[in-house]
This record gives structure tokens, sequence and C-alpha cells, in this order.
DNA sequence: GCATTAACCACCG
DNA sequence: CGGTGGTTAATGC
């Protein structure tokens, strides 16, 4: 894996679209007055990174609150041994990083692209400073912390309760959650290796787990790519029986 | 028995 | 060619 290009002046996005464009997606921007959105427009960027490429390193000073626009991101850990754990998929849509950067502390993981991404960066000193002036997007945060805790919550007790079928529909329905995910397509591209990290199964378990899933109709596999064809029935895949 | 791991090979881009 | 994924045999719980 290798830093993908990291030249950050101050000017707006290297990529195609302008950058109000972009921020303009999103129901927390809408939500800010024009005065808070010029904020934002001023001090972020949006920049693309190659498939592999690190977003931002575990142990680093968190400089950014990151927005996935386009691709896929995923939050792990990786040890010296190159051993991993991941934790998260974080599709289009997904904001991340509020903790560290609330907190002023160093980030917790690691933040890799698994997919070419494009992704929109907003200084942590603008984040602050909306936090403390906008009333709308204080409230945007509070939601989306409390809606992530739920889904980390949910992942334990499906981890623990639930058998490897339904712990990959899980996954998948986590990947498309409205609430956090809003530009998330129903296509993941992903590889069942890491739909394995994901669900902290073996990929050959997933692989069976998918051919399960596709019988049932709830979704379509192709190469690289998952298609879910039933969202709201992959959602309730093993919760019937708890 | 069921799941994981390693190994091998075929296929896709 | 490298990444992906289908398969199998060995091993572990």
């Amino acid at each position: 894996m290798q830093q993908a290009t990291s030249v950050p002046p101050f000017s707006a996005s290297q990529s195609q679209r302008p950058l109000v464009a972009l921020f303009d997606e999103y129901a927390w921007f809408q939500a800010l007055s024009t005065e808070h959105q010029q904020w934002v427009l001023a001090a972020s960027r949006a920049e693309v990174f190659e498939g592999g490429a690190w977003v931002a390193r575990r142990h680093a000073l968190s400089e950014y609150w990151l927005g996935v626009h386009e691709g896929l991101l995923k939050l792990a850990i990786y040890n010296e041994s190159g051993r991993g754990c991941t934790f998260s998929g974080v599709p289009p849509g997904g904001w991340i990083g509020e903790g560290s950067v609330i907190k002023h502390e160093l980030r917790k993981y690691d933040v890799v692209a698994l997919q070419p991404s494009l992704v929109l960066m907003v200084p942590t000193a603008t984040f602050q400073a909306l936090l403390a002036a906008s009333l709308p997007f204080t409230q945007f945060v509070i939601h989306q912390l409390n809606e992530r805790m739920g889904e980390f919550i949910a992942s334990i007790q499906n981890h623990r309760l639930l058998d490897a079928d339904a712990r990959v529909a899980q996954s998948l329905a986590q990947l498309l959650n409205p609430a956090l995910y809003p530009n998330a397509g129903l296509t993941l591209t992903l590889s069942q290796e890491e739909l394995g990290f994901l669900t902290g199964l073996s990929r050959q378990r997933v692989n069976q787990a998918l051919q399960a899933l596709a019988d049932a109709a709830l979704v379509r596999v192709s190469y690289n790519q998952i298609h879910v064809l039933d969202l709201p029935r992959l959602r309730q895949v093993g919760l019937d029986e708890l």
C-alpha cells in the first residue's frame, strides 16, 4: 500500500466538479446557513485515493473529518506483523472521524481505500467551529454518533448470536444503512476476502454464505461485486430466531 | 460436524 | 500478471 497523492493546498479540489456540487449532496451541508456553508467550502478539499491507499493512519493527528463521496473505505487496525482487524466499511455518503476530531485525539484506527475513492476532507478547525456555531450541524453530529453506536452494538450482537450466513447478511445490510450512508447504492464493489475481514469469517465461509443468500434471491454475486436484491429481507436474516 | 487454513488452479481485468 | 474466487485436503475446535 502506498500513500496517495497528497499535496493539500488551500485551493479547491483538483477533481472535476466544484466543491459546492459535491457537498451539496449532503443533508448536513444543506442544513447549514450560507455563511457556514462558506466556511466549509473555503477550507475543505476533495482527494482521490487509489484502491489500497491509506487515507489516514492510526496514531496520526486527526487533521480532517472525512466524507466518502465515491468508492469504499474501511476502518481497521494493523499490527507490525501485518495482521489486521477490520471494524467497519464506509460506503458513499458516510462521514467518519468525529470522535478523534472532537476529542483532539490521535486517530484510533487506520482508514484504507478498498476501491478508488473520492474523499471529502473537512479540516478539524472547521468541524470544531461548526459544532460551536451551528445548531443544525450539532444535531447532525449527535444523530450520526447515535446511529453508529447502534450499529456497533448490533455488530457485537450479530457476532455472538448469529450463524455465519446471518452475520454475512447483517454485515451487508449495515453497509447499506440509509441513515449513515444515504448515497450508497445497492451494488457493493467488495471482494469476498474483504467481506471476510469485515465479518471475521474465512473467505471460503463468506463464499458459502453468499451462495446461500443468492439462492434465497437476497443478493446477486458477480466478480468483485455484490448486488443486494432485497434489502428489507436481508436485514431480517437471522433475527427472527432471536 | 463444522469451520478454518493452506494450497492449487482457473478466470477476470 | 496480479487480484479474485472456486475447490479440495488437512487440521482444529
